[in-house]
RNA sequence: GGGCCGUUAGCUCAGCUAGGUAGAGCAUCGGACUUUUAAUCCGGCGGUCGCGAGUUCGAUCCUCGCACGGCCCA
């Protein structure tokens, strides 16, 4: 058949063509190669709870822990009664082998993904992944009805099918259904990757997640702790009386962070409209609305380089809330983040191994005034612009083109940024007191106003957090935004633009606040071990093939 | 933008500092096999060696350029 029609085709085109013509066989017998009328009535994980109060084999080897993925979040196992699925009682034995199951065990019914195939002519061992983990099917040509066997003989790794039939150990112990009913479900065309080395190719590996996925459980692990992740920062804000909401991605005016924006245009308006950078502004209109505790969880862009931590798109979480301080966030912060990853690792203990931080609360606390004096900065300079451009002349010769075109709180942005920032180390730190200058939507301190109340939080020596005391004055805000429409002027593109509507909307009074933004892919790296942002992100931005 | 490394079968990789137009394992195809755990055994099929130039009698291999990717730096 297929191999004498083919047998001049080159490697995958004959893989598919023969594939295709399983498909074709199955349909000659009566079967959809694209079948849906099966339905599963447990999952892996629930089969295999069921099939732990089997009793263990009674052949000399020890007994084998069941192997594949690590099940995700399941229901506790259920208590069975005793003596059920014994081989040494019950009905009459299929075969002569043993840990057989009685004629009146429990049915099962799973469906999957085969992910093994061994046969052995009359009879094989098929692995099924289904989204809890991994289940064994065992198929006898003396268990299946002759027409089911005939399906399994068209079946390969890769193709989806179901089982139906009862729960025994194997000889090495291993919970498996034995199968009484084979259900063709899905016949694939490609072949899945190599079942021992898997898909490791990075490129391949992303332009082809879904092959990612299924063939790598680390991969859809990964991705279940960054929901799982997700899930427990809504919690954890949701408890706390926040509003979750939804602002604009389509923005007018470019402001909320600095950064670069997508451009893009409205046809019916005529409107160029920049993909948002950050939903700050909007967010902080609705404290002015009364709504006194927001958060957003969502996509924000901005156009920059890649990098293994930067993507063009990535995923923040901002909250404000209603008369909190840099300080009172700070400490939401630490709650937060360790409530959050206390259920990260109570699901996945596996990723607090090889963890270079511990989130033990209090994290250290670094005032950037410090830190910088502590790097070799005279303390003069800090107050002192002439002190702070001798200083720099000095010691940063070479990199004055970088410096020099930089005001008095950018400089010592800048030397932190040189300094300190590199030397952070893993812990977790609180850097705190940001200049005004590079904080234009801050509230200045009340005692030294050339600083504002802000912190970020840097863990792994990653930034991971930015927080401060919003500033609510219209006027000021109003100054800031003035400065940062000349920064634009001098060639600054990721400095703001000036938001009419939203000094506006200060000037009808908003309370003052706290507000708090983290990148949720940081987050997912830094607390799941992952070193690239690509590796944390679905499908990150990739150049087109061609 | 700069430096280094990589691109060989569907997948994972050898071969490249001996230049003689390709190998292994898995997958797949044919055969054997009713307890496997990367099953095993026997026999097949499968490749414009990333793309384009150059050197050479001859290039996967040497040289140059380009594309794509990875890591590091800016």
């Amino acid at each position: 058949m297929a191999d004498e029609e083919h047998e001049d085709k080159g490697g995958l085109e004959r893989i598919l063509a023969d594939r295709r013509d399983k498909a074709a066989k199955l349909r000659t017998n009566g079967l959809h190669p694209y079948a849906n009328d099966f339905h599963p009535t447990h999952t892996a994980a629930h089969a295999l709870e069921a099939g732990n109060s089997l009793p263990a084999p009674a052949a000399n080897e020890p007994p084998q822990p069941n192997r594949g993925l690590q099940p995700a979040a399941l229901d506790p196992p259920q208590p069975r009664p005793e003596g059920r699925g014994s081989a040494e009682e019950g009905g009459p034995p299929l075969a002569g082998h043993a840990g057989e199951p009685p004629t009146d065990a429990p049915r099962f019914s799973v469906a999957g993904r085969i992910a093994a195939l061994r046969s052995f002519g009359k009879a094989a061992f098929v692995k099924l992944d289904d989204r809890t983990g991994r289940m064994q099917v065992q198929v006898r040509r003396d268990v299946l009805p002759a027409p089911d066997f005939a399906a399994f003989k068209l079946a390969e790794s890769g193709d989806f099918a179901g089982v139906t039939g009862p729960l025994f150990r194997t000889k090495t112990g291993e919970v498996t259904i034995l199968a009484e009913h084979w259900h063709y479900l899905t016949k694939t065309l490609r072949p899945p990757p190599e079942k021992w080395h898997g898909l490791t190719d990075i490129e391949t590996r992303l332009r082809h997640r879904s092959v990612d996925l299924f063939a790598n459980p680390d991969v859809q692990r990964l991705f279940r702790a960054r929901g799982l992740l997700v899930r427990a920062l809504r919690d954890y804000l949701d408890g706390e009386g926040f509003l979750e909401v939804e602002t604009p991605m389509l923005h007018s005016v470019q402001g909320g962070a600095a950064a670069r924006p997508f451009v893009t245009h409205h046809n019916a308006l005529d409107l160029d409209l920049f993909l948002r950078i950050a939903p700050e502004l909007f967010l902080k209109r609705l404290l002015v609305g009364g709504l006194e505790r927001v958060y957003e969880l969502g996509r924000c862009f901005r156009n920059e380089g890649l990098s293994t931590r930067h993507n063009p798109e990535f995923t923040m979480l901002e909250f404000y809330e209603a008369y909190a301080t840099c300080d009172t966030v700070l400490e939401r912060t630490e709650e937060m983040l360790c409530r959050v990853d206390a259920r990260l690792l109570a699901q996945y203990p596996a990723y607090a191994e090889g963890r270079t931080f511990r989130l033990d609360r209090p994290f250290r606390r670094l005032h950037m005034a410090d830190a910088v004096t502590e790097r070799g900065a005279p303390p003069g300079s800090l107050t002192d612009p002439a002190a702070m451009d001798a200083f720099l002349a000095a010691v940063h010769p070479a990199q004055r083109a970088s410096w020099e075109p930089l005001d008095h709180g950018g400089r010592i942005y800048w030397l932190f940024e040189t300094l300190v920032e590199p030397n952070l180390g893993p812990q977790p730190v609180f850097v705190l007191g940001y200049p005004a200058a590079v904080s234009p939507l801050a509230r200045p301190n009340d005692a030294a106003p050339f600083w504002t109340d802000r912190f970020e939080l840097f863990v792994g020596g990653q930034e991971l957090a930015n927080a401060f005391s919003e500033l609510n004055d219209p006027d000021l805000q109003a100054e800031r935004f003035r400065a940062q429409v000349e920064a634009r002027r001098k060639g600054d593109a990721e400095a703001m633009e000036y938001d009419v509507e939203y000094v506006q909307a200060l000037e009808h009074g908003m309370p003052p606040a706290g507000g708090f933004g983290l990148g949720v892919d940081r987050l997912t790296m830094l607390l799941c071990g992952v070193g690239s942002i690509r590796e944390a992100i679905l499908f990150p931005l990739r150049r087109p093939v061609g």
